[in-house]
RNA sequence: GCUCCUAUCGUCUAGCGGUCGAGGACGUCGCCCUUUCAAGGCGAAAACAUGGGUUCGAGUCCCAUUAGGAGCACCA
């Protein structure tokens, strides 16, 4: 092996300890919610730690309230820390503008052993210097190494005439390869001479994600690095560092971006459009505000990029704890399936309990229709929930059954095509007969019976089920007919129909 | 422009050299069920990017091309 070339790759078994680090510029973005799914998952599925960190070291892109929104949503998705910023642990802190004096001292060990240096260009010279660059047809390495190779007496003199003011560089090798290896993908070879210095400490002192994320995964016991495809170029660098340093290798593991399917990756600034045109939520909050439920969110997430296995794709996040490992992870960026969102979506609300789906709807049919009757609400949810996706399709659904007032149906709405008032006024009469008749007023009773009518009357179905769904619950969809009258109760569905029966 | 990653139905995916004349799901389109709207049942159309290798045999391995993606900051 060359010199200058270097082998990096998985030998430790150590326990698992993972972390999700995002920086709080803002809200939990969908693509960000993946990537703490899966390591929360690996977490779970290994018995070992999972933990949040901060990582704030760009002053001008703090927001305020950021952390306490993704915060918010991660815990809105079921994915619990064991150690945070507000839970603590022993390797805290868990927010890196508080772990300034690790960075600095890490990169002053670093400038000690000559694997670092200080730089102490200004932005103007480097931006000068990447334009000579671009022109001369090349990008990237060069530029940036002007103060690399110094005398003493030269640094000293700069080190004075800019005040002191300078940044800390990593001095990579230049020539060579480094050999890395990601759990994903395998081995990933990067020529050296392709890499730059990046700048680990900036002129404020606060550290760069590079000095930090490396300080940081090692001081807590990072046993996997989890993040997306967009740190690979940076790789090769932190790899680099940790072999500076001469810590253990973590076991790194690059997660494949989601893409809008218009092409591109998912951004918090740019909209996403499907091809159809509508928007794709792109923050957890949107998801939460479009109304999908958690277990459905995560559901889906788990399939973009990794796969349950035996065909399955409706599943629980306990069973995929059962499971989840980062071999069955698709290389490949993945475009958001929307429409497959709002399938598992229905297809978890079908599978939930009434009583879970009582509790969800109740404050949102409070809120419009006043006191709600538990009794009925329970009711009727049989008979709506497979209607309702998502879960706020009740609302309008269950109007008949919790308006404050009853709004009639026209007797426009009441009559069928071919059909005149006088005929639905005596077709109406009839079923009220029936109905009143019935001593059990169940929606088998009803049906039997109604049914019977409609046999003498040699009417179609529609006929007579039609008008009588108009006079009875008013509304252009609506759960099934006997079933939403059962429930309405014999007494209201009669008055309503003697109303109907008047105004025809 | 340079570096790196990726490549199976429209989309998400299964497939880790022979069991693939390629399986599932969403979506689409038919049919059935049906009082509305859903749900459900049955069925159909729909893919291994292209070209070279390797091999007795390639969707599966290698190379090139093409396409998509990511990165090239004192941002993460």
């Amino acid at each position: 092996m060359p010199a200058q070339t270097r082998r990096y790759s998985i030998l430790s078994n150590k326990p698992v300890r993972v972390r999700f680090a995002p920086s709080p510029t803002g809200y939990l973005h969908i693509g960000s919610a993946r990537t703490a799914l899966f390591t929360w998952l690996y977490a779970r599925a290994n018995d070992g730690v999972f933990i949040l960190r901060i990582e704030d070291t760009d002053q001008n892109r703090f927001v305020e309230d950021s952390l306490q929104q993704m915060m918010r949503s991660l815990r809105w998705l079921g994915l619990e820390w064991d150690e945070g910023p507000d839970k603590g642990g022993n390797y805290g802190p868990y927010v890196q503008s508080e772990r300034l004096e690790h960075y600095q001292k890490w990169a002053n060990w670093l400038v000690e052993q000559g694997k670092a240096y200080r730089c102490y260009a200004t932005p103007q010279e480097l931006a000068r210097a990447k334009e000579l660059a671009e022109k001369a047809g090349k990008r990237g390495a060069g530029y940036e190494r002007m103060h690399r190779f110094l005398s003493d007496r030269e640094r000293a003199r700069l080190h004075d005439e800019r005040g002191g003011k300078y940044v800390i560089r990593f001095a990579m090798p230049l020539e060579g390869t480094t050999e890395v290896y990601d759990k994903v993908r395998g081995k990933i070879v990067f020529d050296n001479s392709e890499l730059n210095d990046a700048v680990l400490l900036k002129s404020d002192g606060f550290p760069t994600y590079h000095l930090a994320v490396v300080v940081d995964d090692y001081l807590m016991q990072i046993s996997h690095v989890t993040r997306t495809t967009e740190w690979l170029p940076s790789f090769p660098l932190h790899a680099r560092i940790y072999e500076a340093f001469g810590w253990e290798q973590p076991e790194w593991v690059h997660l494949p971006v989601i893409l809008c399917p218009g092409g591109g990756k998912m951004s918090k600034r740019k909209p996403c459009k499907s091809e159809e045109g509508e928007t794709i939520p792109v923050s957890v909050d949107e998801y939460i505000d479009a109304g999908y439920e958690p277990e459905a969110v995560v559901n889906w997430l788990t399939n973009l990029g990794w796969s349950f296995g035996d065909d399955r794709e409706f599943f629980y996040v306990h069973e995929t704890i059962q499971r989840f490992n980062f071999d069955r992870i698709n290389p490949a960026p993945a475009k958001v399936p929307l429409s497959k969102l709002k399938a598992l979506n229905g297809e978890h609300i079908r599978a939930m309990s009434d009583e879970r789906i009582a509790q969800e709807l109740h404050p949102m049919l409070e809120a419009v229709y006043g006191e709600i009757d538990t009794n009925k609400l329970l009711g009727i949810i049989p008979h709506i929930k497979a209607r309702i996706n998502p879960m706020r399709d009740a609302v309008p659904l269950v109007k008949f059954l919790f308006a404050k007032e009853f709004v009639p149906a026209t007797t426009e709405q009441m009559i069928p095509r071919k059909m005149d008032a006088a005929q639905v006024k005596t077709i109406l009469q009839r079923c009220y007969d029936v109905l009143n008749n019935l001593e059990d007023f169940s929606a088998a009773a009803q049906d039997k019976h109604i049914r019977a009518l409609v046999e003498e009357t040699g009417l179609k179905t529609g006929q007579v089920f039609s008008p009588l769904r108009w006079a009875t619950i008013a509304q252009e969809v609506s759960p099934p007919l006997f079933e939403s009258m059962e429930v309405l109760g014999k007494e209201v569905s009669l008055a309503r129909l003697r109303d109907a029966i008047q105004r025809l």
